[in-house]
DNA sequence: GTTCTACTTCAAGTCGACTTGAGGTCAAGA
DNA sequence: TCTTGACCTCAAGTCGACTTGAAGTAGAAC
């Protein structure tokens, strides 16, 4: 068997193995079995926490990450809620890139308070406009 | 006095009235009085929200807000850690890239398992070479 | 002058996502 | 065989960002 333990898959994803049987209760992932008492994983498991990582990232949370996916780990076949998932992040990116760019504008304009500043005006405008009080979303924390 | 009630504040600005006192007491932003037992509230308070939910958006804490301003309500002129910012934010705009993509795929690929369409696969790997594991950050929810 | 109501303070509660701690178990090495 | 160390379970704790609840108060309407 080319099973992996949970130490290994731990590591080689980066997260702690309290968050890999935290997943596993959640119902995120799952275990192939034991080799004693130590959970043993397919290799699979490395692409299901990357997807996972990535729906954090993207601000969903583990219960919509979890709805992604069916009960044997291929994503969903709900087509009508992906997109929108997909227009949600859209949003959200447009979002981020005015952020971004008043930052670095913010970092290089020399008016005395960027508030006075058209330039960083206009970004913040475009950013109420966009729909900055919408549905925000939290992606994790490393720690 | 051109002064808004807190009430007013709340309304315009689309949160309730006990995030504005959060607010305040966390130093995120100030009443310039009282009328009676109310805070009233300079106008420009509404930039300054429209500033707090962008960087909520992009996943900074409130104290890292905070840290973006200056006592005086401008922006902090720590160009070095504004332009940190904005590169984080540039690599966090490329990982939703790629999933808002997997996203789209997932909605339209017809293949079984998607893990095992090729397409899918790549722009998994590209976001796990992205660095997904990398400090992801929180945009706020929703109530 | 009394009542109403939306505000006030302060402490405590909530929620998601994990982490930590106590006490237990088992495969492998000495 | 015995020890060791990394895993196990389960309950409880933590952290950030707010929200909620109880008890109080001031300005406006009656």
């Amino acid at each position: 068997m080319t099973d992996l333990d949970i130490a290994e898959v731990a590591h080689r994803a980066g997260v702690p193995a309290s968050t890999l049987r935290f997943y596993e209760e959640k119902g995120l992932i799952s275990s192939t079995g034991r080799r004693g008492l130590r959970r043993q994983y397919d290799p699979g498991v490395l692409d299901r926490l990357a997807l996972i990582a990535l729906g954090r990232t993207a601000g969903f949370s583990l219960d919509e990450i979890a709805q992604m996916f069916a009960p044997d780990g291929r994503p969903r076949i709900d087509r009508d809620m992906l997109s929108a998932k997909a227009d949600e992040l859209d949003r959200t990116i447009r979002e981020l890139g005015v952020l971004r760019d008043s930052l670095r504008h913010a970092a290089a304009c020399p008016a005395p308070s960027h508030l006075e500043c058209s330039t960083f005006r206009r970004l913040i405008d475009a950013a109420a406009s966009g729909g900055v009080a919408a549905p925000g979303r939290r992606p994790p924390e490393r720690r």
